[in-house]
DNA sequence: ATTATCTATAGATCTATAGATAATGC
DNA sequence: ATTATCTATAGATCTATAGATAATGC
């Protein structure tokens, strides 16, 4: 049926088989820890999931904080990418003009749309919610990870607000992360709060609004108070 | 030294004892699984916590599971009596001028307040967070103990924006249950990224600008959209 | 007599590695 | 010859319970 060497439908190289396990181990490790959590994963649960011998995780990532740095890692590149991509557009065609909620949406909107975009992605968001509320460890992944996108995001919001104190903008971006965390994690709550009026999966709905809200948010507090 | 009976240093009653050591118990259990959650802590570390034989820790709770819900329903059972008091104070004070701010203020000003007040509840303040944003089960903890707290406060919100569509109240206070939860979970990352401008532990800083900030989210997601 | 504490242990599970066997690569 | 996979197992740990001993209570 097929000829001599084009169709490798189970002849794959080794590299080609490396990389698929590997992605296969990646992709079940990812679905387990945004379930369980580190210490609620075992590697065994990897390796039955994708149906391989129990020790290959150990062959192919050494440890289990490996695994789960390299999980982590994986989605965090590519969400970088995407985002600092989206700011520095949006810097560009703004030019003079940035405003707050300009900037946000860059930041918020394109985060969402990745966040959305498949299962796998879906896992991440609710591991990733998972870990910026786990203590000891977490604030320091975000921070490995985050911290240039943030810094960019923020200094396009200075420059939106000149007249602003930045610890308020930090405020502010606090307050944006704990809302988005809480987004990325999908828990279902405020849709048994609601009575089926909000979705957790609706991120349609999500874009329509966070943006918004935050920047109103950043504009008030930004205004000196009158006490 | 002592009078015969009445100073009982040492000897207290059994019922003494076993309350004291119970305490001791959720202490301890409520510091370990704020720090590592549920599947990270071992029993064994909670009793070695507070020199007891590791064993009486199932002797007094059952089983591990059994520890953790009273661990996490000890404090929402007082945060809801506390924050429940508030919103009804609130409520009979403002009348007919209940404003969203006001009501924010009654929820969230009276729950940092709480979750300042001593080591304990700062442990209990992360071990929510992370409970939030588990994924299973965390949201139906959060509704078992929680639900009629936030619907009183929605209710107060309805009343204070009477024109507003209700579904936009819950996208608003998911947007507020997020930024809660980041700022109880105490991680640190807002000091790093913000070069010591801002202090994850400043709650004081925190109740000057959430409530504000919120209120003028939901004022924005709140009227009609122009487009 | 009742309750708290300790001893001992069952039974399961978990991570990680050494070494053997099977499959691919040059 | 190199790499992937499996066998076997060390060594640790973990939850939970049965049963013995110690301490308090009436």
């Amino acid at each position: 049926m097929a000829s001599k060497k084009s169709k490798p439908a189970k002849a794959q190289t080794k590299a080609e088989r490396r990389a698929e396990t590997t992605e296969q181990m990646l992709d079940a490790a990812e679905m387990l820890f945004s379930r369980r959590g580190f210490h609620g994963v075992a590697l065994k649960d990897v390796s039955t999931e994708i149906g391989v011998h129990h020790t290959l995780v150990n062959y192919y990532f050494g440890d289990k904080q490996t695994l789960f740095d390299e999980v982590f890692a994986r989605r965090a590149i590519e969400a970088n990418r995407v985002r600092m991509e989206a700011l520095e557009k949006y810097d560009e065609e703004a030019g003079e003009n940035v405003t707050v909620e300009g900037a946000l949406r860059a930041f918020l909107d394109t985060n969402l749309d990745l966040y959305e975009g498949g299962p796998g992605w879906r896992h991440a968001g609710t591991m990733a919610a998972l870990v910026a509320s786990t203590p000891e460890w977490g604030a320091e992944m975000f921070d490995k990870w985050f911290d240039p996108v943030v810094l960019r995001l923020t200094g396009l919001l200075e420059r939106a607000m000149p007249e602003c104190d930045r610890a308020e903008i930090f405020w502010g971006f606090h307050f944006v992360s704990g809302a988005l965390m809480l987004t990325l994690a999908r828990t279902g709550r405020i849709d048994k709060l609601s009575d089926g009026l909000c979705k957790s999966d609706d991120f349609e709905a999500i874009k329509d609004r966070l943006a918004r809200f935050m920047a109103a948010g950043f504009y008030e507090i930004c205004r000196p108070q009158h006490s």
